[in-house]
Order: C-alpha cells, then structure tokens, then sequence
DNA sequence: ATATAAAGTTAGACTAATCTAATAAAATAT
DNA sequence: ATATTTTATTAGATTAGTCTAACTTTATAT
C-alpha cells in the first residue's frame, strides 16, 4: 500500500527526473518544500519497499514499478483537471491544486468514469500528454517558443511549469492552446519576442514567457 | 484547522446524535471501527477545539459550531453523491465511498460549482436532506413503511441507512426514490409486507427492510 | 590543491492518530 | 444490595511524517 505522502513523492521524483532519468534529495526537498533529511529517509523508505533505487549521496531514480505507479498518479491528476476544465467548467488556472487532492483517491472507477465521460484524452487542459491506463506516457513533441526564429509561424501545444499566475497571465493575453502566432521580431539583448495573433497585432513576450510555451511551427 | 479525521469523528457525532442529542464514546467507536480509548482522547481533543462539550462519563454532544462545522462535511459528502449519480452516471449503491473520500476536498469553489451544477439540490440520491451553505438542515418529513397499515398506498422519500448491499437489494427489486406501492397485506407473526408497484403484482419486503424505507401516504 | 560551499546523512525530538492493558465508574441483573 | 457486566478513562507504546542540529561527503572556486 503506497500512502498518500508516498504518492507526493513518487509524483515529484517522476516529474524531476524527467529529463535526465534521476533527482536528487535536494531538488524533491525544494520542489517539495520538505526539508532534506525527511526526504533522505523518505527515499529510505521507497528503496525498501522496492519503488526507487536509492545509493548514498546519488542522485535517486525510479524503479520500473515506482515509474508506473508514479505515472498512474500523475494520471488521475491530468485526467481530473481536463474533467475539471471540460465538464465542470473551471479555468485551466483554478485546477490544479483541486487535481492535487482528487488524485489520491482510491477508486478505480471514478477515474475510468472520468476518462470515459472525457472521451480517452491525452492530453490535460495545459497540453501535457495524459499516461496511459498501464503508466505508459507520450511526451509532447514540439518546441518552446524561446527557440523559434522571427518570420515563422506557430501553433500552442502546451504550456509547460504552468503556474496558476502564469495561465492567469496568458488568460489576459488571449492565449491559449491551439492558438497560432506569427514571429515578428526578436530583441536582441534579451531575447524579448513581438509576436502578432488574432485582435493582438503585437504583443510582447518576455524570454520567460517564451521559455515555457511549447508550439510547433506551421 | 480541522484535520480529515477530526472532521470524520464530527460527522460520525453528528449522525450519531440527530435523533437524541449526544452519542456514547462507545457508539461512536463502534460507528468508526475505531477503539474507545482514540475515540476518548480525541474528543478531549475536539473539546479543547471547541467543537464538542465534553464531561467525564457524560454523552457527548457537538457545539454549535461543531455541529455548523460537522453539518457542512455532510454537505459536501450529499453534494458529491448527488453530483456522481446525477452527473457522471453512477448507481445510487456505489457512491457513498468515493463522496467519502471527496468530502475532504479543501476548495469551497468545488463544491460551489457542483451544487451549481445540479441547481442547488435539497437531498442526496437516497434522499438525505442536503444542508445550506450555513449548515442548516430541514429534516425529512415522512414515516417508516414499517408504520404504515394494510390498504394505504405510499410513495417512497428516503432510504434510511442505505449500505450498498441494501441499495443493490433495492434495484434488485426495481425499488427507487419517488416508487408509488400498495400494502396489500401485513403479516402477523413477522411484520413482513406484501405490497404492490408496477410491474411487480405481489413483493415480500421484511420488516428491517420497511424499517428502512422512508414515506408518504399518499 | 586545498579551502569553502553545497548537498547528503545521522541522530534525536515532536505531533497526530492509532493501539493494548489496566483501572475506574456506571449500569444491569440477580 | 451486591455482584457482574458494560462503558469510560488512564497510562504507555507504536507508526508515519515531519523537524532541527550536528556531522560527513561531494562539488566548486580560487
């Protein structure tokens, strides 16, 4: 039996060591906002009980099982906040911290329900792709924003690190998934992008900004 | 703050104690599966709080806010039952643990968009009363089938203490909220009934499961 | 290459929620 | 009216999850 906490950190190490297949106690610990020895012994615990793969003073790496339950969670999450967003009617920024505690319920079938009324999506109301029933998940192809070229054109896939402040944000900018945009220009010195799109004939959009946008070119 | 288990001892008090006012350390252990001495020290606990009165050896009762704070768990976990069957197409039978678990949820829009969503509901799926935002509940008006004589005819309010393998009994049976049935008969000796509806020209209902039926004359 | 800083670990304490065993009070039955 | 049973309380132990303080190892910077 995982516990709720246990499943926090197997979401947390899965998310963290994406890129480059680990994480260390530090960065669950500051993600977490849980001090580092909690953490340490944390990983203790989820190495005895075979879900990660701990080694002293290395970076921590998921088990093939921790990485399927891990999926799993973040599964339910990503299907509660498209169920959130498309059947309940709430902001893609008002979602995620009700998804955080809707997450650790148990039942099967209120999540098969959800992922039945939703039509089997893949992807949440932020663009990221949703695991499969068996932890199994796609990661969105595209790229950031940050690495277009003035002149090209774009289309949003996903927003990524979306923090509730930053959907609010691009809500008050009129972006949104989908959404096709032309490159204008790019500034130089700091990487500041003028962009046009429907009404906004341009627009500017900080590197930041620019940096967590996925898109595709069109 | 109230924890997810201190609001659990509230709900299970408040319930214990609609008919007479107050409940027994021991009943309320009983209800939670929980052993007398945790239930003891926890109410100290929620005494202490100033959500119940406590004296040694004494029944327990809820404050008024206890009993605010207790009427609003009910609140979520009706509201969440309601929504599940109304919106999301479970049977009556299979919602009580997941509302268990919903009922927790920290977010007060939640809840808001789904009394929204079935337009400000007054009973759950058995027919609990739902209470107001200010906890406020109007107790179901309405007899026992069990009280009713031979001859009347009644329309069914409420199920009273509906587990799950009561509510899959009365589907079995094509029993539900709003049924119209015939008494033809009361046996003597056992207090079973016969009785009449629809398609079912003659059911046998035992006395406990007219005990749980709750309803009108009509 | 060594000093310093950062990250990781160990030890020990704390809180919430549970339990068992023992004791005390209240209720019940003869 | 007293003995017995049931209910309630107290005391003390246990587990999960957290923390701080102290120490160790690894990484970084001069």
């Amino acid at each position: 039996m995982i516990s709720q906490v246990e499943e926090n950190y197997l979401k947390a190490l899965y998310l963290l060591s994406e890129t480059n297949g680990s994480a260390t106690v530090n960065e669950i610990g500051k993600q977490m906002q849980i001090k580092m020895p909690t953490v340490n012994s944390m990983m203790k615990k989820l190495a005895e009980k075979g879900l990660v793969v701990y080694e002293s003073y290395k970076p921590i790496k998921l088990t093939p099982r921790g990485k399927k339950e891990a999926a799993l969670i973040i599964r339910k999450h990503r299907l509660t906040e498209m169920f959130l967003v498309e059947k309940m009617g709430f902001g893609w920024e008002q979602v995620h911290s009700i998804a955080e505690q809707i997450e650790h319920i148990r039942s099967a079938e209120f999540f098969n329900k959800i992922d039945e009324l939703l039509g089997y999506p893949h992807s949440d109301p932020h663009g990221s792709p949703i695991p499969d029933i068996n932890g199994k998940m796609v990661p969105k192809e595209g790229i950031k924003l940050s690495e277009c070229k003035p002149g090209e054109s774009v289309k949003i896939l996903a927003v990524i690190h979306g923090s509730d402040e930053f959907l609010t944000f691009l809500n008050s900018r009129e972006i949104f998934l989908g959404l096709k945009m032309k490159i204008k220009h790019i500034e130089n010195f700091d990487k500041t992008m003028l962009v046009s799109y429907t009404k906004h004939s341009t627009t500017t959009l900080s590197h930041t900004v620019c940096e967590r946008l996925l898109v595709e070119k069109i």
